[in-house]
DNA sequence: GGGATGCCTTGACGCAGATCAAGGAATTTT
DNA sequence: AAAATTCCTTGATCTGCGTCAAGGCATCCC
C-alpha cells in the first residue's frame, strides 16, 4: 500500500458511506481510488461523458446541471461534503445524464468501479449501505418532483428556506439561516428565474414572514412560515 | 414449503428481478411473500403509510399519485408488469412518499422485508440486481425532472409518444403506437391538464406529425417527430 | 481611485398553460 | 336499449412566471 493510498483510506474513514468499515475494507476500496482537487468553476464531468467511477465530495460544493436550449443552465442539485453523485451512471454503466461543476474549490474522491463492485459482491453490509444511499437519492428526487408539480414558486421558496434550517424538525419560534450558496443557484434549483426568486423574497419580506440581509435570512416565526407551505393564501389574507 | 409458496416461487421466476436465480434462492424469497389481487380503482397504499415490503407488479397497472391541495390528484408514475415500486420506503424504513392505486385489475407480489434483506446480505449477485433496479429508478426520476424543467408541454408530449414506441431506438419512418393508458392519466404524468394535453394532440395533428384515433396514434414520420423535441419551432415554421 | 466584472433588484410586458364552463363521445350499468 | 358514468374535446378567460431591459451594489484588479 502506497503512502497516497493510505491518505485516501484516511479520507474514506471520514465519510459516512465508509465510516465504521474495518480498515482492511477501506484499504481495498482506496486501491484504485484517486483524490481530485477541482477549483471553483471547473467541470468534473459533462452530460454524456462515460462514467469513471463514484465521486464523493470531501469538501466544497458541486452543482449538477443541465443545459437548456437557449444556452442557459439549470441547476439540478447541489452536492455538499460527504455526499456522492453520479451513482446511476456508475451502476448502470451508462453515460452521465447531467453535468457536474464545482461551485467552490472542492476536493473529491473518485473510487474505481471495480473495487466498489467487488466490495459490494463480497460484503453484504457494504451492499446495504450503498442501497441506502441510492434509496435516499430516490427520495430526494421524488421530493423535488413533488415540489415542482404541486407547489407554486412561493411555496417552493418557503419549503427551501425551512430545509435550510439545521435540524429542521421540531424547531419553532425565531431562527436565522444562512443560504447555502448564491441566490442565483438556489433560484435555479427551485426552477425559478433569479428575478422571480428575488421578487418572492421581497413578497415574503412584505408579509413579515422573513427578513433578508444578503445571505442571511431571519425567520421570526418558523411555525407561521411552515403553515404557509400548505396554504400560501396566508400571505394575502391578512385579516 | 406450502403449495401457495410454490405458486409464488413460480411467479417470481417470471419476474426480471428474480429470473435466473437458483430455485433455492427463490424459495427463500417466496417465504413470507404474498400474492395480492387489487381490483381497478382500489388503493394499494396511501402516502404516509408504513412500508409493508416490496411490491412487484405481476400483471395490470399501478399508478403512483400525489394529492394536490385542491383535491385533485397528480399521477407521478405508472408501473406496469415486471416492475417494482416503493423501494425507497422499504430500504430506508420510512413511510411512503406517494400513494399507489390500481389503474386496472392487477396482481402484485408483496415480498417480506426480512427475506429480502437477508438475501441481499448473503447474496452479492442479488444485491447487485437490487442496486441496478434502484439506479434505474434514479435515472427515470432524473429524466422526468429534466423533462419538466427543460421541456415545454408540447415537447413533453412528443417525448412521451416516442417513448411509447416499443424498442424506440433506431426506429424511423411510420409507426403506430397504442397509448399505454387513459389520456387523462398520461396528461397528469406529463404535468399537464387533460385539456391542455388534448389541445397539444390537436396541434400535433394539425402539423401532420401524428394522427390520433382513440388510444391509437399513428406517427407517419418518427424522424420528423423526433427532431421536434429538440426545436419545437418546426411546428409553426412551415415554409 | 476607478474601471471592470459578477451578483442582485426592480419595472414593464408577454405567453404558456391553468381554470372554468359546457357539450360530445364512449363505456359501463341496469 | 336506455340511463348513468366516465372520459375527452373545445372555447373563453385568467395568471404565474419568464423575458427583456435597466439600474444598484458589491468585490476584484490594475
Amino acid at each position: 500500500m502506497t503512502a497516497a493510498m493510505t491518505g485516501i483510506a484516511d479520507v474514506l474513514a471520514g465519510l459516512t458511506l465508509f465510516k465504521g468499515l474495518d480498515a482492511k475494507t477501506r484499504g481495498r476500496l482506496a486501491g484504485g481510488a484517486a483524490l481530485l482537487t477541482v477549483p471553483r468553476g471547473h467541470s468534473v464531468f459533462r452530460e454524456g461523458d462515460p462514467c469513471a467511477g463514484l465521486h464523493v465530495v470531501v469538501s466544497g460544493q458541486i452543482k449538477l446541471l443541465l443545459h437548456a436550449g437557449n444556452g442557459h443552465e439549470k441547476v439540478f442539485d447541489v452536492i455538499g461534503a460527504d455526499a456522492s453523485f453520479g451513482e446511476s451512471a456508475l451502476f448502470l454503466d451508462m453515460p452521465y445524464q447531467v453535468a457536474a461543476e464545482a461551485i467552490s474549490d472542492s476536493q473529491l474522491v473518485l473510487l474505481a468501479r471495480t473495487a466498489l463492485f467487488r466490495e459490494i459482491a463480497m460484503n453484504g453490509d457494504f451492499a446495504m449501505r450503498v442501497i441506502r444511499v441510492l434509496a435516499q437519492r430516490i427520495r430526494c428526487r421524488t421530493h423535488d418532483l413533488k415540489t415542482y408539480v404541486l407547489f407554486s414558486g412561493t411555496q417552493r421558496v418557503i419549503s427551501h428556506l425551512l430545509h435550510e434550517i439545521p435540524d429542521e424538525t421540531g424547531v419553532s419560534g425565531e431562527v436565522e439561516v444562512t443560504l447555502s450558496t448564491r441566490k442565483g443557484i438556489i433560484a435555479s434549483r427551485l426552477n425559478l428565474t433569479q428575478e422571480h426568486f428575488s421578487r418572492i423574497l421581497h413578497e415574503l419580506t412584505s408579509a413579515a414572514l422573513i427578513e433578508v440581509d444578503g445571505q442571511r435570512v431571519r425567520i421570526p416565526d418558523v411555525g407561521r412560515l411552515r403553515s404557509c407551505v400548505v396554504s400560501q393564501d396566508l400571505l394575502t389574507t391578512t385579516p
